[in-house]
This record gives C-alpha cells, sequence and structure tokens, in this order.
DNA sequence: GATACCAGCTTGGTATCCCAAAATGGTACC
DNA sequence: GGTACCATTTTGGGATACCAAGCTGGTATC
C-alpha cells in the first residue's frame, strides 16, 4: 500500500483538526512511528505540508505552523485581490448555472448540523466558487488561502447569528453572480472578504490567553 | 555539504536555462548521478519543483513539464489580478521611495547588456515591483507566476524594438506608482500584461515548429 | 555552590538496499 | 510477417543503516 499519501493526508488532518496544536514541535520518528511509515514517505509528507505552510522549519526540525495573526490579516488583503478576480471572471462567463451547484451546498447546513461542517462548507463555498472562474491559478490560489485559514478559522468563537450573517453574505453574493452583476458581487465579496477577517482577528485577539492555555502558539507577528 | 539545496537549485536552472527540454522525461537514478547525490535529496528537489510547476508526475516517473499555452493565457489573467492588486497597495503607501530601487533595475540593462539580462530583469521587475505591497502572498504568487512562465519568455523571439516598447511600460508603470496615482498604475500594468501575454502566445505559436524540433514539448491545452 | 566540560543520546540529512510494478525486448507460434 | 506472451531490466516507492551536529545531563573541579 502506498503509505505516502496516507500519512500526508492523515498528518495534515490532524493538523488541521487542531489534534496538533499550532506551534507543536514535531519529530520524524514521531510521525514515523504514529503512522506505522518509514521515513522517506514522512519527508515527503512534510516537504509537500511545508508548502502548504502547515508546518515549517525551525532550524534543524520541523514544527507546526503557529497561528499567525499578521498573516492572516495579509490573507485577507490576498484573498480578496484572487477572489474577486475569479469571481469577475464568473460574472463575465455565458453559462453560470454552476452556481446553482454551490448554492446547493449552502442549503446543506440546518439547525442540525455539526459545527464541524459549517466550517467545511464555509471554506468550500469560497475555494468551489473560485472554481467556477475556470482560471486553475486563481482556484488553486484560493484553495490554498483557505487550507491556510483554516485553522484559524476553526478556533474562531463563532455565534449562530454570527453564521447565519456570514451564509446570507454568501447568498447575496451567488445572487449578484447569477445576475452577471460583477460589480455588485465584487463588491459584496470583498465587504465579505474583510469583514470575516475582522471578525477572525477580533476573536482570536480575545481568545488568546484561552489558546495559549490549551499550548496553541499564536504569534502577532 | 549539503547536497540537497544544491541538487535542487542546479536542477532547478537546468530546466530553467532550457539544458533539459521541456517535455523531456527525468529519472531519479539519472539526475542521482548527474549531481553526484543520492536519491533522498533528489526526491526532495523533484517534490519541491513539482509544487513550481517545474516539473511533473508522468504516471509512474517525472516529466520536466511541457510549455503550456493554456497555462501561459491563464496566467496572464492570474498575473493581472495579483500584480495589479500589489501595485495599488504600493500606491496607497505613505512612502514610495523604494520605487527608485526597482527603477535601477531598468537602468542596468542598455544596449550592450546580454540578451540573459534582459530577460532576468525582465522578470525581476515584476517580482520586485510585487515585493513593495508589503503582501508577502501576492509577492509570492507573484513570483511563482514568474518562474512558471520563465521558459517560455526565454523561447520567446524577442526583437530590440519590442524589448524597449516593454521597458517603456516598465517605465510608465513605475511613473504613476511614485505618484502615487493607483488608477494609472493599475490600467497601464494591465495593459502591459495583456499586450505581454499575446506578444508570447504568438510568438510561441509562430515558432511552435521550431520548438518541437528541437524537441521542445509544446502543447495548447 | 557554581561553572565548565565531556559523554551519550536525539535528530535530521544522506546513502543504500529491497521490492513490486511497469516497461522493454526478444522469441515462438500462428 | 505479425502478434502474443514471457523473461529481464528499469524505475519509483519504501525501509533501513549510518553519520554528523547539537542538545542534555551529569560530574568534576575551582
Amino acid at each position: 500500500m502506498s503509505q505516502m499519501q496516507n500519512v500526508e493526508k492523515q498528518l495534515r488532518e490532524m493538523i488541521l483538526g487542531l489534534e496538533i496544536g499550532p506551534g507543536e514541535r514535531l519529530t520524524e520518528r514521531w510521525i514515523e512511528s504514529r503512522f506505522g511509515a518509514s521515513r522517506t514517505p514522512v519527508r515527503a509528507a512534510l516537504l509537500r505540508l511545508e508548502t502548504e505552510g502547515l508546518v515549517c522549519r525551525d532550524g534543524r526540525g520541523w514544527t507546526v505552523s503557529p497561528i499567525n495573526l499578521a498573516e492572516i490579516e495579509q490573507i485577507a488583503v490576498y484573498r480578496e485581490a484572487i477572489e474577486v478576480a475569479a469571481v469577475k471572471l464568473t460574472c463575465a462567463l455565458e453559462d453560470r448555472s454552476a452556481v446553482d451547484v454551490v448554492e446547493a451546498m449552502l442549503d446543506s447546513c440546518d439547525a442540525g448540523t455539526p459545527r464541524e461542517e459549517w466550517h467545511r462548507v464555509g471554506m468550500d463555498f469560497h475555494i468551489e466558487l473560485a472554481r467556477l472562474s475556470g482560471n486553475e491559478f486563481l482556484f488553486r490560489a484560493v484553495r490554498d488561502a483557505m487550507t491556510r485559514l483554516s485553522r484559524a478559522r476553526w478556533l474562531e468563537v463563532r455565534d449562530e447569528a454570527a453564521l447565519g450573517r456570514a451564509w446570507a453574505e454568501h447568498r447575496a453574493i451567488l445572487a449578484a453572480v447569477r445576475a452577471g452583476d460583477a460589480n455588485e458581487a465584487a463588491h459584496r465579496l470583498s465587504a465579505h472578504i474583510v469583514g470575516s477577517r475582522d471578525r477572525l482577528v477580533t476573536s482570536l485577539h480575545n481568545d488568546r490567553r484561552g489558546l495559549r492555555a490549551r499550548g496553541f502558539a499564536v504569534v502577532a507577528a
């Protein structure tokens, strides 16, 4: 069996699921024994995860990337550029019926849906919306950005009302895309990303003490 | 000595310098013997170069990524999004004096400058311009995009006049940035990228037969 | 008691070995 | 002559052995 992809996938899930905390040190030997693989696939996995920004070299050795508030702010600016570009492209398409698929994703979440699912769909919304543009590079850039944000968004303390507002914004964006109104879609998407960033940064900042108590490294720069 | 970074660097230069042609098959064993390293660093190098888009898996095995005309067109759209976003950020900065450093790069090329240098500076202009924005993600995205375009741009048949026009456009962009005129800078940069794409695609398309004769794989999709 | 130094252990980097699968090439049969 | 099949080789993926650098803990000396 190909352990390589398995190690990579499982390790990514452990990191994204915060089973291994941000800032925690990793040794190749520990991963090796933890997943029953040898160092070759472990090494490949670490190299891949490094390019995704989930682990980083720590002098000699590896560390699960800390939550970086400055990075989160920069990613928001980055997202605004690429997601707005993608949604404008999509609005210019003749056939925009694929938005229905994205809308269906939103519909799949209701009051009984576990929080984990809301989290996943909230990210996939942006990823799939970018995919509609048909531009592979914009799509990948959005996907990678959301991956980097994933843990921080999971740590975010969100209430029902905030989720409801986010979903309403999502729907408004889709409506503008469906209507082919690029400016409206771009404007609403921009506002959504900026608002999302503010809520995220505020939440993390307020809960910083609690996060540190859980052993999670949260750095400001 | 750490062979790892050496293998990666040398292999990247061979690929970017077209010493190994686009579409050529690579075997880990060949790289191993060619650079006197063992397979572990060779694999690390291949994994890294894969994320840069310079090599790609070919079923079982590795291939130097072919020149992909569809990819070049998509990258142009991508570049427009990220470079325009970066230049707008830069225009919003209070201290934009760093543009002088970029302008000095342009000045370093004159009639006696070898073609290789024009090629390098032509890419570094865009990379350094993006760096001025202060956004690490926009910067990296531009750098990676230019890396992917590097070989195609090197294959491009460019005359003196075309280079002169490109340099004039570069200077006009810098002038707008220096003046803090975000709209003007964005407009000129957009036009430059689109024009650059058109010249590039046309040149490659016209010379496609010649490229194939040199053993270079050029695919349309 | 404090500090400097040394031994041993940990750890990432490298080299090498093994294996399974796929490509290759040659041969035999139709 | 062509095609199908089998042996051999090639090749990437995985496992393991080895090494050098750095950290740790303990001890001995001042």
